[in-house]
RNA sequence: GGCAGGUUGCCCGAGCGGCCAAUGGGAACGGACUGUAAAUCCGUCGGUGUAUACCUACGAAGGUUCGAAUCCUUCACCUGCCA
């Protein structure tokens, strides 16, 4: 098979190349023939998130041009960890990293295809690094690695004040060695990884030519920040994670939503598989009328359903489209409404003893912390009970309240809504 | 192994016997303005039906004291210097 000859103008096009060794030697690797190529994922949580899916993404980018995957979970390198500017890692046991390395496996998956002749495989670091021995593992790899180039590297300057151990210290020969063992066994030739990956990356390209003397490439993907170059991820109480369990659908759709205008054309490109015309075409209109937030639309619909698929997507935003709509809510159908609360997120109560007030339901649907809390937010005018402003916290819901005989909407500021189901 | 320094709320970081639920910054949250945007301005930011109160919290466990984030002891972890 092969390959796109356009893929790597693709790629830069869309802004995913924001390091990389020499360009046109890359280009010419990936215009010619199949490459088999590899990205790392190392399990430092229960679920992926936000800057893996960029990896996964250009992963399955590079699988459309005819390229072939190897998706590498870290089951070796999760137990040492990859030294970062905020301080030395908390060590997860054996047993967590496993549990991880699985969960992280089944996240990726679907975004890869293992049939044809550019098929997928996934590995795992643990299969050639847990049984190696300390005496190879120096002679042979810590050999190539001279220190004082290792100690020139961004992150570990930064770490020499406050400290770094040793663990942390090797971790890039680890990752280096995947590269080595994949270019040897599977003769993988190209890894990428996200930009604070790119030390990792060059050492594993370094130790190929230094102990095989073969030629490799590497790129790496920019980092997501938003506009004012602060960290995304922090939105609404949590990371952006993948997993639904961790993040509701509904939170995610919302987030790209609610992205800022300055980042729509970048995101686009980075995230979605429309090609050059749809996304410039969706940036002209979206200069043009940017209240109309096409852009923001498009990237909604488009990665929730790369993630969570194409139904959840459409009760999203048929959620999203009663709750937003502005309109009387007990003009909704009971239906409607009820499937949007159950997306947006619900509570049940039973009516038997009373309906709680409305500090407690504010409690109960997650949308305060604390009954302090949601005092808190009546009091600076922050809470709705069916798009009407609550105004005292001793407030109880009456049976008149209740829309389509079983219902009611709370809301936090503008734009949180819950469901309480009353039986 | 020895000596010295550190561990504070989501994060950073002050406090060093009572005036400490703990200064300040950031993040976050609510309001106003808007387009479920950005910027700006205002407000909030441990818990409790609101209390000159109680509970929980300044790495962990004990202790001294009328009273401890602050002093002492032991332990854990981190850092530096010396072996």
């Amino acid at each position: 098979m092969s390959p796109d000859p356009t893929l790597l103008d693709d790629l830069e096009w869309r802004g995913l190349i924001a390091h990389s060794t020499d360009l046109d030697a890359l280009r010419e690797a990936l215009g010619e023939r199949s490459v088999r190529f590899y990205v790392g994922f190392d399990p430092t949580a229960p679920s992926l998130h936000l800057g893996n899916l960029v990896q996964i993404l250009t992963a399955r980018r590079l699988q459309d041009a005819g390229h072939t995957p190897y998706a590498l979970v870290g089951g070796a390198t999760g137990m040492i960890g990859d030294p970062r500017d905020s301080g030395e890692r908390i060590l997860n046991s054996l047993d967590t990293v496993k549990e991880w390395v699985e969960r992280v496996r089944h996240q990726i998956e679907p975004f890869l295809s293992f049939d044809g002749a550019n098929a997928a495989t996934m590995v795992n670091n643990y299969d050639w690094t847990a049984s190696l021995s300390t005496i190879d593992f120096l002679r042979d790899i810590g050999k190539h690695f001279p220190v004082n180039r290792m100690l020139a590297r961004d992150v570990v300057k930064s770490r020499l004040e406050a400290g770094i151990s040793y663990t942390e210290f090797s971790y890039v020969l680890l990752q280096s060695m995947d590269f080595l063992n994949l270019y040897r066994d599977h003769g993988v030739t190209m890894q990428f990884g996200g930009s604070d990956q790119w030390g990792n990356l060059t050492g594993g390209v370094e130790l190929i030519r230094r102990s095989d003397g073969g030629k490799a490439h590497a790129f790496a993907t920019p980092l997501i920040a938003k506009a004012d170059g602060t960290k995304y991820g922090k939105t609404e109480g949590g990371a952006l994670w993948l997993d639904p369990e961790m993040m509701s659908p509904y939170s995610f759709f919302q987030f790209w939503l609610n992205v800022e205008d300055e980042k729509v054309g970048e995101l686009l490109r980075i995230f979605t598989f429309f090609g050059r015309e749809e996304i410039e075409e969706l940036e002209a209109q979206h200069r043009e009328k940017p209240f109309l937030r096409l852009g923001q639309k498009a990237l909604a619909e488009h990665v929730t359903s790369l993630v969570h698929g194409a139904e959840e997507t459409e009760r999203i935003k048929a959620a999203a489209a009663a709750l937003f709509g502005g309109g009387e809510l007990s003009g909704l159908g009971a239906d409607t409404l009820c499937a949007a609360l159950r997306e947006a997120g619900s509570v049940t109560v039973d009516s038997a003893e009373g309906l709680p007030s409305v500090v407690d339901l504010l409690v109960q649907t997650g949308l305060s912390k604390s009954k302090g809390d949601a005092r808190r937010t009546i009091g600076e005018g922050g809470a709705y009970l069916n798009n009407t402003r609550i105004d005292d916290p001793d407030q109880v819901p009456s049976a008149a309240d209740l829309i389509g005989g079983a219902w009611l909407v709370l809301r936090r500021g503008k734009k949180n809504f819950a469901g309480v189901e009353v039986t």
